[in-house]
DNA sequence: TAAGATAGTGACTGATTACTATCTTATGGC
DNA sequence: GCCATAAGATAGTAATCAGTCACTATCTTA
């Protein structure tokens, strides 16, 4: 048995703040986590959540970067030794699917962080992770075009746009009927347009 | 000249009030827009507003009733007198992206409308409006099936989400690097790869 | 087991929020 | 020019927010 311990060590304490966000993010809109939410949710009186976080905004990059991290590697592990970049990338989708599916609360937080107007640290964390992204994309469907898979007229930079958009609006109809199953049910056929999109004829 | 009254009458004032939230809303995320804020792009002290809104849910409720009013007008109108169903898909892309441009907080609200969790007045509008431009695509979408325009493998929900997903790919892109000129300049070439997804062989 | 270090409590602060009660002024018909 | 009324100004309210601080409980280690 895991019996909890009254002080838990800093570290700890942070990872089980950031989870504490992203656990409140799927049910609620993110700018309206206030920081007693936060520490009601673990156990913990609201003060106390600034002995590790000096202040919010600090809490939240730490929480985006917990996304970008995770989100990446769940890229590169789904995309890791699938030579057809069209089928890395079919890959790359089905993974992030998973991903959101698992924290639901991750799509909600990056729009939120994307509709701030000030560069917060947080949101500067969410530009590094789109274009992380990007960048991955950019480099499969390059390799596509090199190896006859995907046709020499589409552009690079709009398909790695459509591909996030791909996932954008499946993600934005499951917010619209609170329903994240919307997601699995309609993402195969979804994607099947995205890729006849870009193969070759 | 345009002499500005002191007092304007109850309408005219709900009127420019919307047009100031919108105005506000491409500057600043919309859960962040307060009343005080509103009072002041209008020049008008906080507490007149109540005058002619209840509550703020109501203003938001207005404030969102308009959008979807004007951007499904000019959808409509975009398509209008456009026999082929592809001609006038492309139509109402062209004429989404500019009523983008012309309004830059109008995802941003949308967005943020969609975040909340609670059912609100506001939020309601929001999924008739998404709901409204669904049905509109899906009639093209049939119809381009019908005339052999569109593969008839191509699923018509799956197709309508991700002609909205293309516009809100196009549109996370601009908010990232807080650019909207970024719509002006990939959109064409994003909606080439749509097209080409569901026009047949 | 004593003592220093770490983590948490609980009461607080000043700022900000949506909303309201009361008083003042502008406007248009006569 | 008078006056009823619609619209705005002013000055509040209670609630909620992020962040602080003095004190206390718990853990670690020598």
């Amino acid at each position: 048995m895991n019996v909890p311990r009254k002080n838990l060590p800093a570290d700890e304490r942070r990872a089980v703040t950031i989870e504490a966000v992203i656990a409140l993010a799927g049910t609620q809109n993110p700018s309206d986590i206030t920081t007693a939410a936060i520490a009601k949710h673990m156990n913990l009186t609201q003060g106390a959540l600034f002995r590790h976080f000096p202040t919010k905004d600090a809490l939240w990059q730490s929480v985006m970067e917990w996304v970008a991290v995770r989100l990446l590697a769940r890229l590169d592990a789904a995309a890791q030794g699938i030579a057809s970049p069209l089928g890395a990338m079919h890959a790359m989708f089905i993974g992030h699917i998973a991903f959101v599916l698992e924290h639901p609360g991750v799509p909600r937080m990056l729009f939120g962080q994307l509709q701030t107007t000030e560069s917060t640290a947080a949101k500067r964390m969410a530009q590094t992770l789109l274009q992380g992204y990007a960048e991955r994309l950019r480099t499969r469907i390059d390799a596509g075009k090199a190896l006859g898979e995907i046709s020499p007229e589409i552009q690079t930079q709009a398909a790695a746009a459509l591909f996030i958009g791909t996932i954008q609006g499946l993600v934005m109809q499951s917010l619209l009927s609170n329903d994240m199953q919307y997601l699995r049910n309609e993402a195969a056929a979804v994607y099947a347009i995205y890729e006849r999109g870009l193969r070759t004829a």
